[in-house]
DNA sequence: AAGACGAAAGTGGTTGA
DNA sequence: TCAACAACTTTCGTCTT
Protein backbone atom coordinates (compact mmCIF):
# COMPACT_ATOMS: atom_id res chain seq x y z
CA UNK A 1 0.00 0.00 0.00
CA UNK A 2 1.01 3.36 -1.53
CA UNK A 3 1.36 5.82 2.22
CA UNK A 4 -0.68 8.86 1.75
CA UNK A 5 0.13 12.29 3.08
CA UNK A 6 -1.30 12.59 6.38
CA UNK A 7 -3.67 15.56 7.18
CA UNK A 8 -2.78 16.51 10.64
CA UNK A 9 -6.55 17.23 12.32
CA UNK A 10 -6.21 19.44 15.09
CA UNK A 11 -8.76 18.26 17.33
CA UNK A 12 -7.64 20.25 20.57
CA UNK A 13 -5.27 22.68 21.61
CA UNK A 14 -1.42 21.87 22.39
CA UNK A 15 -1.33 24.40 25.21
CA UNK A 16 -4.02 24.24 27.05
CA UNK A 17 -6.11 21.65 25.78
CA UNK A 18 -9.05 23.10 24.72
CA UNK A 19 -11.24 21.28 22.15
CA UNK A 20 -13.19 25.32 21.08
CA UNK A 21 -10.72 25.73 18.26
CA UNK A 22 -11.97 28.12 15.66
CA UNK A 23 -11.01 26.77 12.19
CA UNK A 24 -9.82 29.66 9.79
CA UNK A 25 -10.57 27.69 6.25
CA UNK A 26 -8.73 30.65 4.06
CA UNK A 27 -5.31 30.81 6.14
CA UNK A 28 -5.66 26.75 6.84
CA UNK A 29 -5.26 27.78 10.74
CA UNK A 30 -6.62 26.96 13.95
CA UNK A 31 -7.20 29.78 16.35
CA UNK A 32 -7.66 28.30 19.97
CA UNK A 33 -11.25 29.83 21.64
CA UNK A 34 -10.09 29.87 24.96
CA UNK A 35 -6.39 31.01 24.97
CA UNK A 36 -5.50 32.23 21.61
CA UNK A 37 -2.89 30.13 20.35
CA UNK A 38 -2.67 30.29 16.77
CA UNK A 39 -2.51 26.59 15.51
CA UNK A 40 -1.04 25.93 11.63
CA UNK A 41 -2.81 22.66 9.85
CA UNK A 42 -0.07 20.80 8.69
CA UNK A 43 0.23 19.18 5.27
CA UNK A 44 -3.37 18.90 3.05
CA UNK A 45 -4.45 15.25 2.33
CA UNK A 46 -5.80 14.81 -0.88
CA UNK A 47 -6.82 11.06 0.16
CA UNK A 48 -6.26 7.59 -1.91
CA UNK A 49 -8.62 9.22 -5.18
CA UNK A 50 -5.25 11.19 -6.47
CA UNK A 51 -2.33 8.77 -5.45
CA UNK A 52 -2.58 8.23 -9.18
CA UNK A 53 -1.14 11.80 -9.31
CA UNK A 54 1.09 11.23 -6.75
CA UNK A 55 2.64 8.24 -8.16
CA UNK A 56 3.05 9.99 -11.96
CA UNK A 57 4.44 13.22 -10.33
CA UNK A 58 7.00 11.24 -8.35
CA UNK A 59 7.42 8.88 -11.32
CA UNK A 60 8.30 11.84 -13.94
CA UNK A 61 10.73 14.15 -10.65
CA UNK A 62 12.85 11.25 -10.35
CA UNK A 63 13.08 10.98 -14.28
CA UNK A 64 14.12 13.91 -15.80
CA UNK A 65 12.51 17.05 -13.63
CA UNK A 66 9.17 17.35 -14.66
CA UNK A 67 7.95 20.77 -13.66
CA UNK A 68 6.25 20.62 -10.06
CA UNK A 69 3.70 22.44 -11.62
CA UNK A 70 0.68 21.61 -12.94
CA UNK A 71 -0.42 25.32 -13.47
CA UNK A 72 1.60 25.28 -16.99
CA UNK A 73 1.04 22.71 -19.87
CA UNK A 74 4.88 22.15 -21.01
CA UNK A 75 5.96 25.03 -18.27
CA UNK A 76 7.88 26.99 -21.57
CA UNK A 77 9.44 24.17 -22.53
CA UNK A 78 8.12 24.45 -26.60
CA UNK A 79 11.34 25.27 -29.07
CA UNK A 80 11.18 25.80 -32.58
CA UNK A 81 14.03 24.75 -34.53
CA UNK A 82 15.08 26.06 -37.93
CA UNK A 83 14.20 24.15 -41.29
CA UNK A 84 17.37 24.51 -42.99
CA UNK A 85 20.51 22.95 -41.81
CA UNK A 86 22.64 26.45 -41.62
CA UNK A 87 24.23 27.39 -37.81
CA UNK A 88 23.54 31.44 -36.86
CA UNK A 89 26.27 32.51 -39.16
CA UNK A 90 24.56 31.12 -42.17
CA UNK A 91 27.32 28.03 -42.74
CA UNK A 92 25.83 24.50 -43.92
CA UNK A 93 26.03 22.48 -40.73
CA UNK A 94 28.62 19.43 -40.24
CA UNK A 95 26.91 15.86 -41.50
CA UNK A 96 26.85 14.64 -37.47
CA UNK A 97 25.21 18.20 -36.67
CA UNK A 98 22.96 17.73 -39.34
CA UNK A 99 21.63 14.53 -38.46
CA UNK A 100 21.20 15.85 -34.93
CA UNK A 101 18.56 18.50 -35.92
CA UNK A 102 17.44 15.88 -37.87
CA UNK A 103 16.06 13.89 -34.80
CA UNK A 104 15.18 17.20 -33.27
CA UNK A 105 12.69 17.96 -35.93
CA UNK A 106 11.31 14.02 -35.96
CA UNK A 107 10.54 14.72 -32.61
CA UNK A 108 8.88 18.28 -32.80
CA UNK A 109 7.07 16.76 -35.47
CA UNK A 110 5.59 14.08 -33.26
CA UNK A 111 4.76 16.02 -30.16
CA UNK A 112 3.00 18.55 -32.70
CA UNK A 113 0.81 15.75 -33.65
CA UNK A 114 -0.13 15.06 -29.90
CA UNK A 115 -0.55 18.59 -29.64
CA UNK A 116 -4.56 18.80 -29.67
CA UNK A 117 -5.20 17.71 -26.54
CA UNK A 118 -1.86 19.48 -25.14
CA UNK A 119 -3.55 22.52 -26.71
CA UNK A 120 -6.78 22.00 -24.82
CA UNK A 121 -5.39 21.85 -21.72
CA UNK A 122 -3.38 25.14 -22.27
CA UNK A 123 -6.10 26.32 -22.80
CA UNK A 124 -7.82 25.26 -19.77
CA UNK A 125 -4.81 25.70 -17.28
CA UNK A 126 -4.97 29.27 -18.49
CA UNK A 127 -8.61 29.53 -17.87
CA UNK A 128 -8.20 27.89 -14.49
CA UNK A 129 -5.43 30.54 -13.87
CA UNK A 130 -7.56 33.51 -14.56
CA UNK A 131 -10.55 32.68 -12.31
CA UNK A 132 -8.55 31.77 -9.84
CA UNK A 133 -6.70 34.80 -9.64
CA UNK A 134 -9.91 36.33 -10.26
CA UNK A 135 -11.41 34.60 -6.64
CA UNK A 136 -7.99 35.69 -5.09
CA UNK A 137 -7.49 31.79 -4.53
CA UNK A 138 -4.13 30.54 -2.83
CA UNK A 139 -1.62 28.68 -4.74
CA UNK A 140 -2.29 25.36 -3.47
CA UNK A 141 -5.70 25.56 -4.84
CA UNK A 142 -4.92 26.51 -8.01
CA UNK A 143 -2.49 23.98 -8.36
CA UNK A 144 -5.31 21.21 -6.65
CA UNK A 145 -7.48 22.99 -9.57
CA UNK A 146 -4.91 22.12 -12.10
CA UNK A 147 -4.29 18.79 -11.73
CA UNK A 148 -8.12 18.16 -11.65
CA UNK A 149 -8.50 19.43 -15.12
CA UNK A 150 -5.30 17.76 -16.29
CA UNK A 151 -6.76 14.17 -15.39
CA UNK A 152 -9.93 15.38 -17.18
CA UNK A 153 -8.17 16.61 -20.61
CA UNK A 154 -5.51 13.26 -20.05
CA UNK A 155 -8.91 10.74 -19.80
CA UNK A 156 -10.75 12.67 -22.83
CA UNK A 157 -13.61 13.51 -20.37
CA UNK A 158 -13.98 17.07 -22.21
CA UNK A 159 -14.16 16.25 -25.25
CA UNK A 160 -17.02 18.00 -27.00
CA UNK A 161 -17.92 19.90 -23.74
CA UNK A 162 -17.03 23.81 -23.02
CA UNK A 163 -13.52 24.05 -21.18
CA UNK A 164 -14.09 27.10 -20.03
CA UNK A 165 -17.15 25.91 -18.05
CA UNK A 166 -15.23 22.61 -17.06
CA UNK A 167 -12.36 24.96 -16.27
CA UNK A 168 -14.32 26.78 -13.99
CA UNK A 169 -16.72 23.48 -12.48
CA UNK A 170 -12.45 22.10 -11.62
CA UNK A 171 -11.75 25.70 -9.92
CA UNK A 172 -15.30 25.26 -7.68
CA UNK A 173 -14.36 21.27 -7.69
CA UNK A 174 -11.15 22.44 -5.81
CA UNK A 175 -12.40 24.60 -3.62
CA UNK A 176 -14.89 22.22 -2.07
CA UNK A 177 -12.74 19.37 -1.62
CA UNK A 178 -10.28 22.00 0.11
CA UNK A 179 -13.27 23.79 1.77
CA UNK A 180 -12.79 27.17 0.36
CA UNK A 181 -15.84 29.07 0.98
CA UNK A 182 -16.65 30.35 -2.28
CA UNK A 183 -20.07 29.33 -3.74
CA UNK A 184 -20.87 28.26 -7.25
CA UNK A 185 -22.08 32.06 -7.94
CA UNK A 186 -18.82 33.85 -7.08
CA UNK A 187 -16.60 30.73 -9.03
CA UNK A 188 -19.80 31.46 -11.98
CA UNK A 189 -19.37 35.04 -12.11
CA UNK A 190 -15.12 34.88 -11.78
CA UNK A 191 -15.18 32.58 -14.91
CA UNK A 192 -17.93 34.66 -16.45
CA UNK A 193 -20.04 32.10 -17.10
CA UNK A 194 -23.49 30.88 -16.85
CA UNK A 195 -24.12 29.04 -13.36
CA UNK A 196 -26.56 26.79 -14.84
CA UNK A 197 -23.91 25.83 -16.90
CA UNK A 198 -20.77 25.03 -14.44
CA UNK A 199 -22.97 23.44 -12.27
CA UNK A 200 -23.90 21.00 -14.96
CA UNK A 201 -20.22 20.66 -15.62
CA UNK A 202 -19.50 20.12 -11.79
CA UNK A 203 -22.01 17.41 -11.68
CA UNK A 204 -20.71 15.97 -14.83
CA UNK A 205 -17.21 16.08 -13.17
CA UNK A 206 -17.86 14.79 -9.74
CA UNK A 207 -20.01 11.93 -11.51
CA UNK A 208 -18.18 10.99 -14.50
CA UNK A 209 -14.80 12.10 -13.99
CA UNK A 210 -14.24 10.25 -10.39
CA UNK A 211 -16.76 7.34 -11.03
CA UNK A 212 -14.27 4.69 -10.46
CA UNK A 213 -13.12 6.28 -7.34
CA UNK A 214 -16.70 6.64 -5.59
CA UNK A 215 -16.14 9.83 -4.77
CA UNK A 216 -17.83 13.24 -3.13
CA UNK A 217 -16.39 16.33 -2.05
CA UNK A 218 -17.71 17.38 1.35
CA UNK A 219 -20.32 19.25 1.95
CA UNK A 220 -19.81 23.08 2.43
CA UNK A 221 -20.10 23.55 6.83
CA UNK A 222 -21.62 26.81 8.15
CA UNK A 223 -17.69 26.97 10.16
CA UNK A 224 -16.11 27.73 6.12
CA UNK A 225 -18.12 30.96 5.82
CA UNK A 226 -17.48 32.09 8.69
CA UNK A 227 -13.94 33.53 8.10
CA UNK A 228 -15.31 35.15 5.20
CA UNK A 229 -17.53 37.99 7.03
CA UNK A 230 -14.51 39.20 8.34
CA UNK A 231 -15.60 39.29 12.10
CA UNK A 232 -12.57 39.76 14.03
CA UNK A 233 -11.10 37.10 17.60
CA UNK A 234 -14.13 36.90 20.04
CA UNK A 235 -16.72 37.99 17.52
CA UNK A 236 -15.68 34.84 15.02
CA UNK A 237 -16.06 33.18 18.60
CA UNK A 238 -19.32 33.66 18.94
CA UNK A 239 -20.19 33.42 15.52
CA UNK A 240 -19.32 29.85 15.83
CA UNK A 241 -21.08 29.57 19.53
CA UNK A 242 -24.42 30.65 17.85
CA UNK A 243 -24.06 28.68 15.21
CA UNK A 244 -23.61 25.27 17.00
CA UNK A 245 -26.58 26.12 19.26
CA UNK A 246 -28.77 26.84 16.07
CA UNK A 247 -27.70 23.44 14.53
CA UNK A 248 -28.89 22.00 17.67
CA UNK A 249 -32.38 23.34 17.22
CA UNK A 250 -32.63 22.63 13.75
CA UNK A 251 -32.92 26.10 12.53
CA UNK A 252 -30.56 25.62 9.90
CA UNK A 253 -32.12 23.19 7.85
CA UNK A 254 -33.38 23.99 4.49
CA UNK A 255 -31.54 27.40 5.03
CA UNK A 256 -29.11 28.53 3.23
CA UNK A 257 -26.01 28.50 5.07
CA UNK A 258 -25.05 32.03 3.99
CA UNK A 259 -27.92 33.55 5.57
CA UNK A 260 -27.51 31.74 8.48
CA UNK A 261 -23.73 32.60 8.99
CA UNK A 262 -24.06 36.00 7.95
CA UNK A 263 -27.56 36.88 10.24
CA UNK A 264 -25.02 34.99 13.29
CA UNK A 265 -22.40 36.85 12.78
CA UNK A 266 -24.33 39.88 12.84
CA UNK A 267 -25.84 38.78 16.19
CA UNK A 268 -22.67 38.17 17.39
CA UNK A 269 -21.00 41.73 16.55
CA UNK A 270 -23.59 43.19 18.37
CA UNK A 271 -22.89 41.50 20.94
CA UNK A 272 -19.00 42.39 21.79
CA UNK A 273 -20.17 46.22 20.25
CA UNK A 274 -18.12 45.23 17.19
CA UNK A 275 -21.93 46.59 15.43
CA UNK A 276 -20.92 45.47 11.83
CA UNK A 277 -23.80 46.57 9.72
CA UNK A 278 -25.90 44.83 8.15
CA UNK A 279 -25.83 46.15 4.49
CA UNK A 280 -21.92 45.62 4.79
CA UNK A 281 -22.37 42.29 5.79
CA UNK A 282 -24.80 41.53 3.07
CA UNK A 283 -22.42 43.07 0.52
CA UNK A 284 -19.40 40.90 1.88
CA UNK A 285 -21.66 37.72 2.18
CA UNK A 286 -23.74 38.05 -0.79
CA UNK A 287 -26.87 37.78 0.60
CA UNK A 288 -29.76 40.50 1.73
CA UNK A 289 -30.54 42.82 4.45
CA UNK A 290 -34.24 41.05 4.77
CA UNK A 291 -32.79 38.06 4.81
CA UNK A 292 -30.08 38.56 8.03
CA UNK A 293 -32.98 39.81 9.26
CA UNK A 294 -35.16 36.85 9.02
CA UNK A 295 -32.53 34.58 9.88
CA UNK A 296 -31.73 36.58 13.05
CA UNK A 297 -35.43 37.19 14.07
CA UNK A 298 -35.59 33.15 14.39
CA UNK A 299 -32.11 32.79 15.93
CA UNK A 300 -32.94 35.35 18.25
CA UNK A 301 -37.10 33.87 19.06
CA UNK A 302 -35.23 30.52 19.09
CA UNK A 303 -31.74 29.77 21.21
CA UNK A 304 -30.39 33.51 22.75
CA UNK A 305 -31.54 31.88 26.24
CA UNK A 306 -29.53 28.12 25.21
CA UNK A 307 -26.00 29.85 24.08
CA UNK A 308 -24.34 30.62 27.25
CA UNK A 309 -21.36 33.58 26.13
C1' DA B 1 -28.53 61.03 7.77
C1' DA B 2 -27.53 56.30 8.36
C1' DG B 3 -29.05 52.09 9.89
C1' DA B 4 -32.64 48.91 11.02
C1' DC B 5 -37.18 47.11 10.23
C1' DG B 6 -40.88 44.86 7.73
C1' DA B 7 -44.57 44.45 4.06
C1' DA B 8 -45.44 43.07 -0.55
C1' DA B 9 -44.47 41.20 -4.85
C1' DG B 10 -41.35 38.60 -7.72
C1' DT B 11 -37.68 34.80 -8.68
C1' DG B 12 -35.35 30.28 -8.91
C1' DG B 13 -34.93 25.73 -6.94
C1' DT B 14 -36.91 21.60 -4.74
C1' DT B 15 -40.48 18.20 -4.08
C1' DG B 16 -44.14 15.21 -4.86
C1' DA B 17 -48.06 13.82 -7.71
C1' DT C 1 -43.81 17.44 -16.57
C1' DC C 2 -46.33 20.43 -13.79
C1' DA C 3 -47.99 22.73 -9.72
C1' DA C 4 -47.22 23.86 -4.95
C1' DC C 5 -44.10 25.54 -1.75
C1' DA C 6 -40.51 27.63 1.18
C1' DA C 7 -36.48 30.32 0.98
C1' DC C 8 -34.62 34.21 -0.89
C1' DT C 9 -34.44 38.76 -3.36
C1' DT C 10 -35.92 43.40 -4.71
C1' DT C 11 -38.08 47.44 -3.67
C1' DC C 12 -39.73 50.81 -0.88
C1' DG C 13 -41.81 53.27 2.96
C1' DT C 14 -41.37 53.89 7.99
C1' DC C 15 -39.20 53.92 12.44
C1' DT C 16 -34.96 54.46 15.46
C1' DT C 17 -30.56 56.14 16.81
Amino acid sequence: MEEKTLKVRVDCCPECGSENLIRDYESREYVCGDCGLVIKEMEYDRGPEWRAFDLEQKEKRSRGGEPLTYTLHDKGLTTSISPFDRDTYRKPLKPEQKETFYRLRKWQKRMRLLDSSERSLAFALAQVNQISNNLLLPKYVVEYASQILTKLVKERLLRGRDIKSAAAAGVYLACRDLEIPRTLDEVAEAANEEKRRVGSTYRFIVQEGFKELDYKPPVPSHSMYVSKTGVSGLTEGITHKILRAAKEVKLTLGRSPIGTVTAAAYIASVLTGERLTQRDLAEKMRCTEVTIRNRYKELVERLMFIVEL
